[in-house]
DNA sequence: GCATGATAAATGAC
DNA sequence: GTCATTTATCATGC
């Protein structure tokens, strides 16, 4: 059995009847999430489709163009990769069931 | 722009499906009997998916829905709980 | 009109 | 770096 890769570490720990829910606490102190706008992303995908890995330099310059933080450059490539990674295995997968129910 | 327009139809949030009532209720199954910790190993993520006839990422999504909406009625009418909590506790008694 | 499933930012473990 | 998550938002179903 594959180890897995435990949840969040918990602060809080909740109680209701005597299930001891400690998951239901808040995890940490996070940033509101907020939508990027459309020339943010428009730029960020130009930028993704030249190379799926940002260097330090054009990950400087996105940030001040775009008003992002490196941080959030960064994190979006991240996403960026994984987004690209879970269409790919849902392609492949439509192919596989595809070729096994039509043959062709 | 074009992209854009392009991924939008290339979202599945544009041909979502409400899941099969059985589907649910195997998920609901298993959250409820795990509350003290309702998140599945890869292995049970995928005999959901194959019992529910859904994918893994679509177990992922149900799960990762289903706790945060669940903190967020904590207090509130969770007469979901109790229904399954009964459900099981019917099922220990037989 | 909300319930629900999928996606987009953001975090943390490893 | 990957990747399972949390959280808000999106788009749809009914």
């Amino acid at each position: 059995p594959p180890a897995h890769r435990p949840p969040f570490p918990v602060s809080h720990a909740g109680a209701l009847g005597s299930i001891p829910q400690e998951w239901t606490g808040t995890m940490t102190v996070r940033k509101k999430r907020k939508p990027y706008s459309k020339f943010q992303t428009l730029e960020l995908e130009k930028e993704f489709l030249y190379n799926a890995y940002v260097s330090k330099q054009k990950r400087w310059e996105l940030a001040r163009n775009l008003n992002l933080t490196e941080r959030q450059v960064k994190i979006w490539f991240q996403n960026r990769r994984m987004k690209n990674k879970k269409n790919s295995q849902r392609q492949a997968a439509q192919e596989a069931a595809a070729n096994g129910a039509g043959g062709g | 722009a074009v992209m854009i327009l392009r991924s939008r139809f290339l979202d599945a949030r544009r041909k979502r499906r409400n899941f099969s009532k059985q589907a649910t209720e195997i998920l609901n199954e298993y959250f409820y009997s795990h509350l003290s910790n309702p998140y599945p190993s890869e292995e049970a993520k995928e005999e959901l998916a194959r019992k529910s006839n859904i994918t893994v990422a679509q177990v992922s999504n149900w799960f990762g829905n289903k706790r945060i909406r669940y903190k967020k009625n904590i207090g509130k009418a969770q007469e979901e709980a109790n229904l399954y909590a009964a459900k099981k506790a019917a099922d220990c008694t037989l």
